[in-house]
DNA sequence: CAATGTTTGTTAAAAAATTCACATACCAAT
DNA sequence: ATTGGTATGTGAATTTTTTAACAAACATTG
């Protein structure tokens, strides 16, 4: 209820998690769960778990739990999964084409209305009943539509230009998967960015640093 | 040099960053960078660029700043990027196809050797010179080749049985994308998600609190 | 309906991450 | 060489995040 004036990125980061394991729970039929109990699910500590809730208000009840459908709801609504954002996707590789064909936008808050992509001999084609467009129509597709959120699926070489036309078309929402860094380029714009490659850069850091731990454990 | 036991993980999230902009100073034949300059660039603190860096030595020289050249060599060789993890992806979906066939593994640590699907349709087709195999043959394929890793793109509802496969042939090493959280199953594993229905929810948030924000703002 | 046990909300402590500040070391120019 | 300017490395201060602890509130049971 008393929502905090500024939740810190690292309550917000952990939300979606959340959800996903009361959604569970929910389809599992189990209705009531402890600050405990989920956090020896989800691996964390129960401590955190009542702490975060708490920077909305607190959905619980003393001596009870949490009410798992309640909380769900909350967090659904703390996230805003009930908008529906306007949304485009712009590069229709094979990245481009899993996102549009694959994504639950109406789940998450979105809504897909356009998609975009220069190459002539995907121009025509229908993804999720949406037909796919050259991107010289950007500019008056978004004069009518106004879409709010811009999905970025394009080569890095090609960021730069297509998202300085979105920008001035007025889309000020980014879900970035360029090997790119858009919030260098503007300051007054809100980017999600999922830098695959940044993961797998930290995914081999992670094993290199496991077998060197290990090798120094087997050496005593 | 003097490598810090522990690095914090904080720090290795940054490393891919910096190496990314890294490279493009490489790129525009730019040899030398301060610490105030490369955070300007990137959006952060001179300090923490060099509060970072100094986890693992220090690279720079006073009064002078950091050679771009050896900084770049550095990280590369703190995150391992010099290795060549033998890797395996299960599911050729689209998400599944675009990774196999674009992701620069090479450059990244990991050397692609195995395909799998399920799907008969798909099974024999070649992506990156490499021939998609059944998953019947997984396991005669990691007894022959050990992989180290395993990539999977496939759906949420295969995980379990899948991830239970590849564990058994010995695999520890995961990168996951689907929306299912492997370190809950398994402890002794490395995992680094790629939950692209969590990140698009965090935009979901970003976009409805900086809605409100403004809101707010244009009240007063 | 009282007594007991459970679990939250919340405050306080601890730990971690970031920022500040400055002495030290190095380059460059005279 | 000597001097001046610059930018690092580093220890300390600050801020943020996480964990611990406990009183208040509710459920449950007899």
């Amino acid at each position: 209820m008393a929502r905090k004036e500024n939740i810190s990125s690292s309550v917000i980061k952990r939300l979606p998690r959340y959800y996903r394991f009361l959604g569970e729970l929910k389809a599992q039929g189990i209705d009531r769960i402890s600050s405990k109990e989920l956090a020896q699910k989800m691996r964390t500590t129960a401590s955190q778990v009542r702490q975060d809730f708490n920077c909305f208000g607190g959905f619980g009840q003393q001596g009870f739990g949490y009410n798992v459908e309640q909380l769900y709801n909350e967090i659904k609504q703390i996230l805003g999964l009930n908008n529906k954002y306007k949304a485009v996707l712009v590069g229709v590789g094979n990245l481009g084409r899993a996102v549009a064909a694959h994504m639950s936008f109406e789940e998450r808050g979105f809504d897909l209305i356009g998609i975009f992509d220069k190459n002539p001999s995907i121009i025509g084609e229908e993804i999720r009943g949406i037909k796919v467009q050259s991107t010289d129509n950007i500019e008056e597709f978004c004069g009518e539509h106004s879409p709010k959120v811009a999905i970025l699926c394009i080569p890095k070489a090609a960021v730069g230009e297509v998202s300085k036309r979105l920008y001035s078309c007025g889309i000020k929402c980014y879900w970035n998967f360029s090997h790119y860094d858009l919030s260098v380029a503007y300051d007054d714009v809100v980017v999600q960015n999922v830098h695959m490659s940044d993961s797998l850069m930290i995914l081999c850091y992670k094993i290199s640093d496991n077998d060197l731990s290990n090798h120094s454990t087997e050496t005593q």
